[in-house]
DNA sequence: AAATTAGTTTTGGTAAAGCAAAATTCAGGT
DNA sequence: ACCTGAATTTTGCTTTACCAAAACTAATTT
């Protein structure tokens, strides 16, 4: 228990959780990137910024980087954890689809309080990973740094195993869709055919079919 | 699907259910008391009621009773549902308790879709009854009509069933830990031992337990 | 009829979120 | 050194939701 029970309003979850996730995949995170990420303007990612900074969630490298605070990183590793577990509450209880459960769990997971957390890890059995094979956070120590690498680093003519999609890339409703389409799942194997870094594509082959993805994507999905 | 998709705010949906119990269980309902159920100052209320008024959400008879418009009254009983699905959701699958699960069911009433909505129902098997015995509103038709009634206008001296803790009464967490603690549950049986008017008081027998309750408490406690 | 009490309404604030549009600053590229 | 485009910051304005305190109204008691 670090901080005290401070009441973080669902809009302030959401800002730091977006900053938590973009850290993870960049090593810098700016004021823009968070903006269009969460889907606000630059004047409301201004004053969100600045009460964050009031009440010591975030830091802000003068003009530059921002950066979670201890205080900022426990509501964020908290909210994620919750979106995870809702997320499989919503697929392995209730029977949603990988990408209707993304969407609702961003909804539920902020009325999920310790009580229910800790009774719906219970009941799913202390799961590791959400559905789309993202690591569930926790609480005291060093996420579980991964060996995965994003499939945008991948060189070509090599078998990789679909390890998950990013939180941001959950984001991206067409990516989910397309993977879920494709029955592409943690532990899927895909191979990596062609990487064409002028046309910011790459070719991949999963079970049997051929699919081309952009660079862009590929990035946001990690493989081993 | 009598309205449009108007995107209602929780605030307004604890507005609208509140009335909507208030009137299960009172004859006129009017802004003071649904202000203090809720926990709103009266110029709170008033500006609450005047956006629930343009909105034609409810109508206020000049200076008095308040009643639900059609739209409203979708509203309410949708929220309503949802609370109570929820509340079987905690106690039946997450295995929490009749207290806890119905202050946690008022956080994450308003995050449930109609989708997921749809699933909670038929995983539990399309319960009719919350937790505590209310009947779960269908969309369509009217509430039904129950042959209960409420505790404090019972004569001393019958047996009757315990059916169920309005809503209001589930709003009362020490009534509610009360029962509880006395395993009263929806067809409980118990024993009206005496009505005491001036004292306002009522003497029960559950069980082995001798117990007194205030008429008030009472009366929001329905038997058969 | 006057006084008390319970409700309602008005007045004047606050804070959190948001937007648009303009102004400013910074970092690269030529 | 200058220009440009991307970011940031400022300004001004909106809505929702809340509060306190005072004013008004109605209904009930004495």
């Amino acid at each position: 228990m670090t901080g005290k029970r401070t009441e973080v309003s669902s809009v302030t979850e959401d800002y730091l959780k977006a900053i938590y996730s973009l850290a993870e995949e960049n090593d810098q995170v700016i004021a823009a990137r968070v903006a269009e990420d969460i889907g606000v303007t630059p004047s409301t990612m201004f004053s969100a910024l600045r009460r964050l900074e009031k009440e010591e969630f975030v830091r802000v490298e003068r003009r530059k980087n921002i950066y979670l605070t201890p205080k900022g990183r426990e509501v964020a590793e908290a909210i994620l954890r919750r979106h995870f577990l809702t997320e499989r509450l919503l697929t392995d209880l209730l029977g949603l689809d990988w990408v209707t459960a993304h969407q609702e769990a961003h909804h539920l997971e902020h009325a999920i309080s310790p009580v229910v957390e800790e009774r719906l890890s219970a009941i799913l059995d202390n799961p590791s990973t959400c559905p789309h094979g993202n690591p569930i956070p926790v609480t005291g120590q060093p996420s579980p740094r991964r060996e995965w690498k994003p499939l945008n680093t991948v060189e070509a003519g090599g078998q990789v195993i679909f390890r998950c999609i990013s939180e941001t890339g959950e984001r991206d409703e067409r990516l989910l869709s397309f993977l879920h389409d494709h029955e592409v799942a943690p532990g899927s194997k895909i191979f990596v055919d062609d990487v064409a870094p002028s046309l910011g594509t790459i070719s991949l082959i999963v079970g049997d079919d051929e699919v081309v993805l952009g660079l862009e994507a590929a990035k946001k999905i990690y493989v081993q």
